[in-house]
DNA sequence: GTCTATAAAGTGATAGAC
DNA sequence: GTCTATCACTTTATAGAC
């Protein structure tokens, strides 16, 4: 399965290479398997005989981008959840979220491109116009964190955290879709480092918003010492089934 | 110049509402010219006949989309700013900024589709996707909410202003392209109350985003009864000109 | 202003030889 | 697996009659 998507060799990786750079630069549909074939040096025939067709291509190639961002969430959550679930913050939680989709799209400029090519599909599709082969994998992480998020502010209840986690995902997508624009502002300072500055800043700026209206005992109860109960560590609250009226996000 | 955008009969008229609806329904991309001009039941050739091409067509009916969001955007803030800056609340300012775009967008189905297509178009592009008419005047309106966020928020510094105003945007954006799911979650309760309760949700989680870090004396300084200092009533900080490093958002 | 007819250039997909 | 040739269709745009 996964070789079939990151094939090491071949026309089928010349193909996804070149159909994947093309839609970066250009946008889904305006490159026609012509545009492809002749990038990768192939014959025009290849993507039919190789993808069966041109849709079955672009599937494959955002597949490709996407899974190991799922792949990362999943695993930071891994670690988070082995802890206790008092030693979990929300900030860190949030950036287990934001880092490996930040990471994978600042990449480089085509990484970064084609990711706004994808969320311009996603807008203009009537579904979600991700491959419904990777919608199943995405839920899945989607229902993890919010199970998560649900531990870490038990006063929301569950359509309150949706919405929460709704916002908090629009704005992760906002600065990921307009990266662009942090390079400009920090005036191509390379190896990035405003990066790193933005995604505190916005996780901070998230962290706020999800615990609004929250009282502040919080404050007051962490600066006394917690009497260190070498209990078992009790692990994150078991994974109690959320109502499937979770939304897309991302 | 609102007369051409906004013809109130004729060809164009009738041009501008088929295009809007059949751009609406099937993306800006999948509509010919033929479509449009056979939904509007007026010859293939008229359309380049009124706008000189597709794109220019397309170009008005955004443009006559736009328009009253932005107008709306700045007549709600006018009637803030007249108030003074201490009876000023940020909740106000925030929802005089989604409240319109949300209005729009809930108009109709129609109004909702469109706008998720604009989004997808503004994701697909190079630059914004948008007529180029029609930024200054939302860039404009942009300035304005900027400085008065500022006023509002004077412990932030400008750069740290400037990215939180652009989480808020990304969330109000995803609250609204992601229209449907309110839809579906608030299981059909029509009239739409659910909206409303979005707005708050929303508003309340950006305020208190807007805020993170903030010491909260000012629950303490609230509940002192200022003396009610009868002078004039002070207008809202003067529009200090603020660096042209302002994004663009929506 | 409106219409028909058509030009010129593309599109994805496939059959069948090698 | 690769290639050529070709099919069946669609697109925008325009020339020129009414």
């Amino acid at each position: 399965m996964r070789e079939m998507i990151l094939p090491e060799t071949g026309s089928k990786r010349k193909l996804l290479d070149a159909a994947e750079q093309l839609f970066a630069e250009k946008g889904f549909e305006a490159v026609s398997v012509r545009d492809i074939t002749q990038l990768a040096k192939v014959n025009v025939a290849a993507v039919n005989y190789h993808f069966g067709s041109r849709e079955a291509l672009l599937g494959l190639v955002m597949m490709r981008y996407l899974l190991p961002v799922t792949e990362d969430r999943i695993a930071r959550l891994e670690i988070i959840e082995k802890k206790r679930l008092t030693d979990i913050s929300l900030e860190e939680t949030i950036e287990a979220l934001v880092l490996p989709l930040m990471g994978e799209v600042t990449k480089s400029e085509l990484s970064q491109r084609l990711f706004h090519r994808l969320m311009g599909r996603i807008f203009s599709e009537q579904g979600t116009g991700l491959p419904s082969s990777i919608e199943p994998q995405i839920q899945l992480a989607n229902d993890r964190f919010t199970r998560l998020f649900a531990s870490l502010l038990p006063q929301l209840d569950q359509e309150e955290l949706a919405w929460r986690i709704h916002f908090l995902v629009g704005g992760m997508l906002h600065i990921l879709t307009h990266q662009d624009i942090i390079s400009r502002l920090s005036k191509g300072a390379s190896g990035s480092p405003s990066i790193q500055v933005t995604v505190k800043r916005f996780v901070d700026f998230a962290a706020a918003g999800m615990r609004a209206g929250e009282i502040r005992e919080s404050v007051e109860i962490e600066k006394i010492p917690v009497p260190e109960s070498p209990k078992i560590p009790e692990p994150v609250a078991p994974p109690e089934p959320i109502s499937p009226q979770v939304m897309f996000d991302f």
